[in-house]
DNA sequence: CGCGCTTATGTAGCTTGCTAATGTTAGCTT
DNA sequence: AAGCTAACATTAGCAAGCTACATAAGCGCG
């Protein structure tokens, strides 16, 4: 198998089996990872973001943002609050009931990115990371613009 | 955000977005990545495998599997056929039909491999694999025996 | 004012991950 | 031989990606 389709296989893996590990440790405390990157987010933005914004800052559409929300507003940690002055928009807050969610959520992803990660060198954890950035600007241009050309 | 964090962001960003890249490409082909991915390995394995390895192979879960291979059995592509000696075992064949299909798919994901890795510098790609393969094999670990000790 | 473009969100339906539970067969053990 | 356990496949049901379409509101232009 060549450099490339190694690098692709590895990086599949990886996320699938992080996701995994992640989901499993949070099964206990109703959460799930989708809802619990949300809830993070949140929690860095403030507590409170435009629906746009989240779905960007966490990387997925809008639509699966909406069953996100659907879920932790059912779950009472959020709330779809209106926009003064733009019905369109809805601002997404986290609720008082939210907060040990969010601290044992943070703790929880916190604590498996340590005991991953803590022994790799962060000489080479950086070399990997400023790879996968320009794997991502790349992969970006070629979404955006896939037509024509061969870039 | 911390190194550990941007690393894991980085992760999930760049395999989403490989598979919707991939998605996208094969969409007018009648196929999608997680059966595209099951012909090639099947193909790689000289067009026959035991439905377990194919599993450990494309790193899913059996379930997973059954539902790649439904479709791909629907599509006429592959045949489960039963194993001499065993009954419980089955033997995934690809069909005649299946060689072009293969063809294609390995031309797209050869393809995009080249076009979104061909211009990093070929040692650091080879230190990220090396961290993802650390990190891989420290998932795995933690995965089977996530229980007592802090490893 | 109304027509249409854009923006923001939501709905429908597909795919593919997962775990848990169900059968069925094979292989041991007693 | 009967019964327990392990192996292999499947089914059921949930989660979370996606695209395509729908709904509704703001904005601009004639």
């Amino acid at each position: 198998m060549s450099l490339n389709a190694e690098f692709v296989t590895a990086l599949r893996r990886v996320t699938q089996r992080w996701r995994t590990l992640w989901d499993a440790e949070l099964r206990g405390s109703g959460q799930t990872l989708g809802r619990s990157r949300a809830l993070l987010i949140l929690s860095q933005s403030g507590g409170s973001a435009m629906q746009r914004d989240l779905a960007e800052a966490l990387s997925v559409e809008h639509p699966t943002l909406v069953r996100l929300l659907d879920g932790l507003e059912r779950q009472g940690l959020i709330r779809r609050e209106p926009v003064p002055g733009n019905a369109r928009a809805n601002r997404i807050v986290l609720t008082d009931a939210a907060a040990p969610v969010v601290q044992e959520v943070d703790g929880v992803s916190e604590g498996l990115r340590e005991r991953v990660l803590h022994d790799i060198p962060r000489a080479e954890l950086e070399t990997a990371l400023r790879v996968l950035n320009m794997v991502a600007a790349r992969l970006e241009k070629l979404g955006t613009a896939p037509e024509g050309g061969q870039g």
